[in-house]
DNA sequence: TATCCGATGCCCT
DNA sequence: GGGCATCGGATAC
């Protein structure tokens, strides 16, 4: 059973703490990014095309894409055609597997490719519904603490906030501005 | 700690 | 043919 509900900006926030598993490996969620039908940010922002055909299909399944020719990215479909990019976990089921999936026991999922080498995620699930196996949610226990900031990576509307990150998590892909210094940067 | 750069595939104009 | 929602290694300081 799928714990949440809501557009990209609403699901993003919400999904902090939320524990996912695939295939039973997996962790916490610990940052995340939306990205909205009428963001320029996003891959929906100029219609449907077969790469994100997900986006444009019910909420609460799979979008996962190739980027930079190498790496999936996983996201969260939401409602009205946003999704959510789920950029990092704090591992903590399967260890083993994530690390023998990444070849090392370093920054397991700090990151939308590391997180989907160690949870084996690929063009595979592109569209796959979240509510059934390989796929199984936790709710998390409580409203977490949780920081926002500029997305990573991107270049068309930089300034928007939409980063979601557990406070102090040493888990991030990257720290937050104006956080303290020290988590790992890769 | 910060920046740069190559690898690599494929979507989209 | 241009442009990436990345990563990991190298370099400089």
């Amino acid at each position: 059973m799928i714990p949440f509900e809501g557009d990209a900006l609403a699901l993003a926030p919400r999904l902090i703490g939320v524990t996912l598993l695939v295939d039973g490996v997996g962790g916490i969620i610990v940052e995340t990014e939306a990205y909205r039908r009428d963001d320029p940010a996003s891959h929906s922002f100029s219609g449907p095309t077969p790469r994100n055909a997900a986006m444009f299909g019910p909420a609460f399944r799979a979008y996962v894409y190739r980027s930079y020719g190498l790496h999936w990215c996983f996201n969260i479909v939401a409602e009205r055609h946003g999704a959510v990019l789920i950029r990092a976990l704090a591992p903590l089921v399967g260890l083993e597997r994530m690390a023998a999936r990444r070849g090392g026991p370093a920054f397991l999922c700090a990151g939308p490719g590391r997180l989907t080498q160690a949870l084996a995620i690929t063009g595979a699930l592109d569209g796959a519904p979240l509510d059934r196996p390989p796929f199984e949610w936790r709710e998390r226990d409580g409203v977490p603490d949780i920081v926002a900031g500029p997305r990573i990576g991107i270049t068309k509307a930089v300034e928007a906030p939409w980063r979601f990150g557990l406070c102090g998590s040493p888990f991030l892909s990257r720290r937050f501005p104006g956080t303290s210094p020290g988590y790992p940067r890769r």
